[in-house]
DNA sequence: GTATTGATCTTCT
DNA sequence: GAAGATCAATACA
């Protein structure tokens, strides 16, 4: 899978101009979700982080589908798995997350938060589709994944 | 194969 | 009025 980190100092967080009516969710407690719209037409799932209120979340930019593909693959009508869940606008569609999920804790239904069966590595690259402070390397990438959300990330390992 | 554009919401200037 | 943490369809080489 595929995160990126957004901190309220971050020229580049939603959280960084203060908060507003759609970017509350970045706000609130950690661990629940931040969605927001994209462009008009995508949503965008973020998990929010501790920072003592100050506005902090990780975007969930890919994923590697294990559970349910059947049923992304309707929601997505495509056939293709590893385009199921490769961006964040495409990831939303495919877990069904919508602007209704906006601030809902993640470990409750319909959510369900379990802790990694082991240590993961991960890679640390530059992060993409913003255009400020994309230099800083806070996109986080699990070591051995195949599933990018960019055809060919520019990876830095 | 790469490049450009349309869709259309929230916030900023 | 313009831009953006995007995607998919279309146009071109």
């Amino acid at each position: 899978m595929e995160t990126e980190a957004y901190a309220p100092d971050d020229p580049a967080s939603h959280s960084y101009r203060g908060r507003t009516r759609r970017n509350a969710a970045m706000f609130g407690p950690a661990g629940r979700l931040y969605v927001y719209r994209s462009y008009g037409i995508h949503w965008c799932a973020n998990v929010v982080c501790e920072a003592d209120g100050v506005g902090a979340a990780v975007l969930v930019r890919a994923l590697e589908p294990t559970a349910g593909i059947e049923r992304m693959r309707e929601r997505r009508g495509l056939e293709d798995v590893r385009l199921l869940c490769a961006g964040p606008g495409r990831l939303t569609e495919a877990l069904g997350i919508t602007g209704a999920h906006d601030g809902l804790p993640l470990d409750r239904c319909p959510f369900e938060l379990r802790p990694a069966p082991r240590p993961v590595a991960t890679h640390a690259t530059t992060r993409v589709g913003i255009t400020r402070a994309g230099e800083l390397p806070w996109r986080y990438v699990l070591a051995g994944s195949s599933f990018p959300s960019r055809p060919r990330p520019r990876a830095v390992r």
